[in-house]
DNA sequence: AACGGACGCAACCGCATAACT
DNA sequence: AAGTTATGCGGTTGCGTCCGT
């Protein structure tokens, strides 16, 4: 009956505290326990959440290096916007990180996009934009938001790979046409076959490795020692 | 120095699916 | 086999900071 409300947004330093200390102890599982009796007023998601995208031990933090970003661009190229599955090829790096990444980018993409044609074409490009340009997020993670809609259904119903094999010219073309662009640009004409050693050979087996790692590593409460990121 | 817009990041929400009873 | 609960994923939003005017 009396619901303790439930604490929201950014969390504080004592919550990270008590949340890597009961994960120390739990375990990264049953998230909703773990929550209640942390005392932390925070859901199981929230826990869940604040744990994988930014108290895991594992991550990585700071830019993202010209070898990810590419791996980016190639992997969503292949698999569009499986963010999860992205960033399993990613030691260190999240699902949350990489999408912001590749939103990141695309508005960039598009803004010199439309840069470009703008001074190519006509000195009056008009049509260029639908939307108010600048700054409305959430379109740009397909670019548009009627596009949006397109290619988040389509990548989810044909799911697997490659969608726009049996559709016609999907989002997913016109994003890999902007990615691949981009590749030629900055390229030197290694593809992402001549990535460099450390991902693929350390990709899956490191990133999942790391978490049971350090349960093994220090029962307890390994993550201090190995540099909190918020300390 | 003040202001406004762009950017980057963290967090929330809703839905889908897996696991459990 | 069906129902319930927990977990994971992708999309979206809010907010602080940076940068140009």
């Amino acid at each position: 009956m009396v619901q303790q409300e439930m604490r929201k947004g950014p969390w504080t330093e004592q919550e990270d505290i008590k949340l890597v200390s009961f994960v120390g102890l739990f375990g990264e599982r049953r998230w909703d326990f773990i929550a209640k009796v942390s005392g932390l007023h925070r859901t199981g998601k929230s826990c869940r959440l604040r744990w994988v995208n930014y108290l895991h031990p594992g991550l990585k933090r700071g830019k993202m290096t010209p070898q990810e970003e590419r791996l980016v661009l190639e992997l969503h190229s292949k698999w569009g916007n499986r963010w999860s599955r992205i960033a399993r090829k990613l030691p260190g790096r999240t699902d949350n990180e990489i999408k912001n990444y590749w939103r990141t980018h695309m508005r960039k993409m598009a803004q010199e996009k439309k840069r470009a044609a703008a001074a190519a074409s006509s000195p009056s490009s008009s049509s260029a934009s639908s939307k108010s340009s600048t700054g409305e997020g959430s379109s740009y993670d397909t670019g548009d938001p009627t596009n949006n809609v397109i290619s988040s259904t389509e990548i989810q119903i044909t799911g697997e790979d490659r969608a726009r094999e049996e559709e016609g010219y999907s989002m997913d073309d016109i994003w890999k046409d902007i990615a691949v662009s981009e590749e030629n640009k900055s390229e030197d004409g290694c593809n992402f076959s001549c990535t460099p050693s450390w991902e693929y050979s350390t990709s899956d087996s490191l990133w999942v490795m790391d978490e049971e790692e350090s349960k093994i590593l220090n029962p307890f409460f390994p993550y201090y020692e190995q540099g909190m990121p918020f300390l």
